[in-house]
DNA sequence: ATGGTTGGGGGCCAA
C-alpha cells in the first residue's frame, strides 16, 4: 500500500497535480477552501472514491482521498481554535490513519508575545496527549511545520531562532517522539547525517540551486508496523511542477493489506 | 540585517 502526504497550498489550484502522485491514499493539508469547493469530481476521475475532508474558508483544511474504503472518520481539534487541522480514518485492515496540519506559528519565536506560536505549542501538547492515549496500530502524518533534527534544515545554526527549528519546538517534538516510541519513516530510510527536506520557500529565485530546504512533512508509524515498511520517497521534482506548492509529497510504501 | 513569494479574499492576513 502506498500512502502519501502533501501540503497542496490550495486544492482548487493544484488538484490536477495529484494525478502525478502514485499512491492508494493521499492525505492533503491546506486545501484553503470550504467543503463545497473541494474539486471532488477531479479526484473521482483519478480513482479516489473514498474521500473525507474538513474544509475551512481561506485557511487550513485537511482531507483523506482514498482508493480503498475507509471507516470511523474522526475530525478532532487540538490547541483550542477549532481550525480544520485534523482528520483520521480507519483503513480496511484496522490501522488508523491520522492526517495533521500543525500550525505554522508565525514569525516571532516567543509565545509570550506571539499568540500564533503559543497556539502551535499548545497544539503539539494536546496532540501529544491524544497520541499517548491511543492503542493499536496507527499511521500519523502530515505537515508538522517542525524540522526536528539538525539535518532536517539547510543550516542548523542559522535557523535556531526561526520558527520550525527553534529548540522549544524541536525539543517538544523530540519528547513526543521519544515518549511514543514510534518510527519516523523518512529517517528510517534516510541516515540522520544526511540532509532531508520536503519544503523549499517560495522566496528564493532558484529553489534547487539555493537548496535552503526544511523537512516539515512527516510520516510516523507505530513500532508494530516497522517491519512492514518497504520504501519511502520524497517527490522533490514536484517543486518544479507548474505553479508548484512550496511543499512536495512524501510517500511511503508499506506491506499491509 | 533585510527582504524575498504565494494564495485567498476583499480593502491584508497567513504561510
Amino acid at each position: 500500500m502506498r500512502i502519501a502526504t502533501w501540503n497542496i497550498n490550495s486544492i482548487r489550484l493544484r488538484a490536477h497535480h495529484i494525478a502525478n502522485i502514485d499512491a492508494d491514499i493521499i492525505c492533503i493539508q491546506e486545501m484553503k477552501c470550504q467543503d463545497a469547493e473541494v474539486p471532488i469530481s477531479q479526484l473521482e476521475e483519478m480513482g479516489f472514491h473514498h474521500n473525507h475532508y474538513r474544509g475551512q474558508k481561506a485557511y487550513n483544511g485537511v482531507g483523506i482521498f482514498s482508493k480503498l474504503p475507509l471507516s470511523e472518520v474522526e475530525m478532532l481539534d487540538f490547541g483550542g481554535n477549532d481550525q480544520a487541522r485534523h482528520i483520521s480514518a480507519k483503513l480496511p485492515n484496522g490501522v488508523r490513519l491520522h492526517n495533521f496540519y500543525i500550525p505554522a506559528g508565525g514569525d516571532e519565536p516567543d509565545p509570550a508575545i506571539n499568540a500564533s506560536f503559543a497556539h502551535k505549542l499548545q497544539y503539539v501538547d494536546d496532540m501529544t496527549d491524544y497520541l499517548k492515549s491511543l492503542s493499536g496500530s496507527h499511521i500519523i502524518l502530515g505537515d508538522f511545520n517542525i524540522a526536528p533534527f539538525e539535518h532536517d534544515v539547510w543550516s542548523h545554526k542559522q535557523l535556531l531562532k526561526v520558527i520550525s527549528h527553534t529548540p522549544i519546538e524541536t525539543e517538544k517534538l523530540a519528547r513526543t517522539y521519544k515518549t511514543l516510541g514510534w518510527v519516523d519513516v523518512s529517517r528510517h530510510f534516510v541516515p540522520m547525517d544526511e540532509k532531508c527536506y520536503s519544503w523549499w520557500s517560495y522566496r528564493n529565485r532558484d529553489w534547487r540551486k539555493s537548496n535552503r530546504g526544511r523537512r516539515l512533512d512527516h510520516i510516523w508509524v507505530t513500532p508494530d508496523l516497522k517491519e512492514n515498511l518497504i520504501n519511502h520517497q520524497i517527490l522533490a521534482d514536484a517543486r518544479d511542477w507548474e505553479k508548484p506548492s512550496d511543499h512536495v509529497p512524501v510517500i511511503m510504501e508499506i506491506d499491509i493489506s
